[in-house]
DNA sequence: TTGTAAGCGTTATCAA
DNA sequence: TTGATAACGCTTACAA
């Protein structure tokens, strides 16, 4: 059923059709009863392609994060769509999987769509090309990572002051040999966290170079990087994860190395997902604000879409959450102590 | 850009330029290479929604689910979206949030954008009138919970097998007074595992009825309904769980009573999300093949857009995983015998 | 092999 | 207050 046919049935032009649905004002009360009546009964539903076409902009928002399954960015996804939904806007939702090459395909079927803008958490992809894709001119909001896009608004979470958090929290527990698994240097989460630590390192005295590993905020790095640290000759007394999927690989390296949390290695992490409080044992983590962070983005996006020019950046802070994963080393760490020597 | 301006700045016609992008082999080789070469350095794409409007279908799949924070839903969106992208197409993702409401605006939505087919996770609303959303004629995949939608393609989870493991289980390792944490009876994966369970209990001799409590799939229903289990006279000494986010409320319910797990009670969930295996004690779990099961989704609909017409079912297995959440009875439990009386 | 022209279903402009 | 008409950007008969 299409609105000329309805006009048709109606015997009314098309236009006043448009009208009665879209400015009913703008019609005679009696015509518009009678029209809306007969749109009601008939389950007539206006085609929004066509809609869009016409009027040059669609009513969707795509959204693009690094990993669906990381259950921080499922809550994101979640809060995004439900203000968005609520304002009759839908969300076209791609997983970059955290690859630039799935990154820069979501982005072009983004562009051919026509969303009226996308709000996205940047994977690495090479930002002069973001514009060539046919993206110009469109509202983006970047949500937990930033990629320097111009003009674009931010929902960034403090993150230096995440790690630092962390650090300082195990510096007061008596820890001095602390070591961060961080995720790679080219995502500000990655460099920021990184910077965090290694500022709050120094400002407690200790070398925050000595003990880094690197991952890629995947599972499976997690679990490399924790091997890697406890092989090392002066295995850390804690350890500071700077993403929760890294967080699940340590853990897995760390019970299979028959360690004790936090006898033999305190554990601090970000993201305080579900299982975060259910794991054994709870696990301490700097926890971010994920909800509203969403809604955040979400509505700066429906700002943005209201009119407004000048771009706005929205900081959130991590708040420690203190568990079980983390207590004073077992023995009183002495800088260059050397256990069993 | 569009095609005109591609054209007149070429000097060919609008119909040449669309054929050299989508059916090569009927230009010229020397006019498609200095068409493409230009396409190419303009970083012309092509406007989805015109061509949508004119082909009279899109590239894009809506997408439904309960709720997405629920990791196995976020599991499954991701690997529907995964294969879908592949083919070019795209996800309108909606989060119905276990709300018959939602579902229907999310339905209703996703009949005005055109989608092209639909994948969804069913939460209750009235089937009949799914056909006068305007969704009539588009295919249907419905996925972990059925609808009963006449034409609809399914892809479920051999439900009652799944409790009936659980069961049996629980009965080897000597329980009798075995509950269940059911969900609602009128969607597919409530009913069917409670029917598993109370055949499954009558097929070991055991009463099915007694120790039934009925949750919402949501979390905190699980902690009520756990509270309600272990206040009874006579507690269960195992109790299975329908859904790992009723689970996770059971979990804490159980926690707060000071019951300790396996030992106090044993437990037997559904979906083995990544933090079963995590938590203390980790999570004897009935698991579902949920990646396959995205997958399957995805290509049943891909068969239908590409003509299959007669329906299709696949129905997937249940597999129990054993971990330490499920034990022996601390003590044999004879039937009707009441310790502490 | 290429061009012309119609049309997808709306909405905006203008005229009545 | 309502109607006629053009236009959004593309694809596809059909014609050349």
């Amino acid at each position: 059923m299409t609105l000329v046919e309805l006009a048709k049935i109606l015997k009314v032009s098309p236009a006043t059709v448009s009208r009665a649905m879209t400015r009913p004002d703008l019609v005679a009360p009696a015509t518009r009863e009678r029209i809306l009546a007969y749109v009601h009964k008939s389950g007539y539903r206006t085609n929004a392609i066509a809609r869009s076409l016409r009027k040059g902009r669609t009513q969707t928002v795509g959204v693009v994060v690094a990993d669906l399954q990381n259950p921080f960015y499922s809550a994101l996804v979640k809060s995004i769509e439900h203000t968005l939904s609520q304002q009759g806007f839908s969300c076209v939702v791609c997983d970059a999987d955290e690859s630039q090459d799935k990154e820069q395909a979501s982005l072009r079927l983004l562009a051919e769509l026509q969303v009226t803008g996308i709000i996205y958490a940047f994977s690495g992809s090479n930002l002069t090309e973001l514009r060539q894709l046919g993206l110009d001119g469109i509202p983006i909001v970047e949500i937990d990572r930033a990629s320097g896009t111009e003009g674009a608004d931010t929902v960034l979470l403090d993150n230096a002051a995440g790690t630092t958090l962390a650090v300082e929290h195990l510096v007061a527990l008596g820890h001095r040999r602390i070591a961060l698994i961080s995720g790679p240097r080219n995502l500000t989460t990655g460099a920021e966290r990184l910077q965090g630590f290694q500022s709050a390192m120094r400002a407690a005295g200790l070398d925050g170079s000595a003990q880094v590993e690197f991952g890629d905020f995947r599972e499976n790095s997690g679990y490399l990087a924790a091997r890697r640290l406890m092989a090392s000759p002066q295995p850390p007394t804690a350890v500071v994860v700077a993403n929760n999927e890294m967080m699940a690989g340590a853990l897995s390296a760390l019970r299979e190395g028959g360690y004790s949390i936090p006898h033999d290695v305190s554990l601090v992490s970000f993201d305080d997902v579900r299982w975060a409080r259910y794991v054994e044992p709870p696990l301490t983590v700097v926890s971010q604000p994920v909800t509203a962070m969403g809604e955040a983005a979400a509505n700066l996006m429906l700002e943005r879409l209201g009119g407004r020019v000048e771009s706005s950046a929205r900081l959130f802070s991590p708040t420690l959450i203190q568990r079980e994963s983390s207590a004073p080393p077992r023995a009183p760490a002495a800088a260059g102590a050397k256990p069993h020597e």
